[in-house]
DNA sequence: ATTACGAACACAATATATTGTGTTTTCCTC
DNA sequence: GAGGAAAACACAATATATTGTGTTCGTAAT
C-alpha cells in the first residue's frame, strides 16, 4: 500500500471499522508518519463493451440473459444450470479487463452453451456469429453430431 | 467484510498480493466456505461541494462519474480515456479548496469534455449549464462546427 | 449556542494476516 | 492441441492487525 504522500510503501495500519460491505483502515506511513485512510471493498470491477462500430456501453447483465434465455427456450435446462452459466459468464468477461469486445461476449456465451446443450448452442451461433453462409451451419452441425 | 454469496460476516484471508497501490486479498467465507477476492485502495480525502442554495455537501465522485460517462454514453471513447479526464477533472476540483461551488464541477467537466468528444460535451453542457435557450445550444454548436 | 453523531485518537490483550516459495490450474493465443 | 502467462492454491514461520472500550474533536442540525 503506497502512502499517497511520500509514495514510500511501508505503512501500518492504525485502526480498522467494518461498514456493512466496506473495511475502513486507518494507516500510517512508516516514513513520513502522515495519516491516511484505505477502502476494502469486494471486488466487483463494472467493465464496459466495444461494440463493433467502436461504441461504448456498459455490461448489461439482463440483454446477455435476454439473448441466453431465447437461445435456451423450449430446451430441457433448468434456470438454475441457466443462471450459473450466466455467472460463470460474467466472470470469465470481467477478467478480461475493464473493456471487451462484443464479439468475446458472443464467444464465451457460445462455448458456455456449447458445454450445455447443443442446439441451444447453434441456435445462439447462428445468431452471434452471424453465419454467413448456410455452409458454415452445417458444418458446425456436422462437427458435432461426428462427436 | 461480507461474503457475496451467503452474506456471512465473517471470512478468513487466504492470500494476500500487493500491486502498486493496490491489495488484492483472496478470501474465504467461514460459512460457506466460497471464495473471493477484494481490493484496498486509498481513499481520496474528501472536499465538499457548495450546491446554488448554498447548502454544502461531500464530493461524489460516483456521481461525478455517472454524470459524465452519462455524456459518453454510445460515443467511441475508452474506458482508460474516460477514468484519465475524471481524475485530471478531480485533481483540478482538489486544487481549488476544500469547497468548491457546484458550478465549478460543471465547467471543468466542460471543458475537460471539450478536449475529447464534442458531441459529449454537447450533451454534457446542455444539462449541466442548464441552457435556457435552443440558442445557446445553437451558438456553441455553430462554434464547434466552424473550428 | 447546544446537542448529537460520526470520525479520529488511544491502548492493551489476543487472534489472524503476511511473506516467501513453489506447484497447479485456468484460460488466452497461436 | 500446444505453449505460456496469470491466477489460484498450499503451507509454515513470523509479524502485525484486530477488537473492545472510551475520550475528544469537528461539523451539521436544531
Amino acid at each position: 500500500m503506497l502512502c499517497p504522500y511520500c509514495l514510500n510503501s511501508e505503512t501500518k495500519v492504525i485502526d480498522k471499522r467494518d461498514n456493512e460491505s466496506l473495511t475502513k483502515r486507518r494507516r500510517e506511513c512508516l516514513k513520513c508518519s502522515k495519516r491516511f485512510n484505505t477502502l476494502e471493498a469486494v471486488e466487483r470491477p463494472e467493465f464496459r463493451v466495444i461494440k463493433k462500430d467502436g461504441r461504448r456501453e456498459n455490461f448489461d447483465y439482463e440483454k446477455l440473459k435476454r439473448g441466453v434465455l431465447k437461445a435456451c427456450e423450449k430446451r430441457p435446462i433448468s434456470s438454475e444450470k441457466i443462471d450459473k452459466m450466466l455467472a460463470r459468464t460474467e466472470e470469465r468477461l470481467r477478467k478480461r479487463g475493464k473493456e471487451v469486445k462484443s464479439t468475446l461476449i458472443g464467444d464465451i456465451v457460445a462455448s458456455e452453451l456449447k458445454k450445455i446443450d447443443k442446439v441451444a448452442y447453434i441456435r445462439f451461433a447462428s445468431v452471434y456469429r452471424e453465419f454467413r453462409e448456410l455452409d458454415d451451419f452445417k458444418k458446425e452441425i456436422t462437427f458435432l453430431v461426428n462427436r
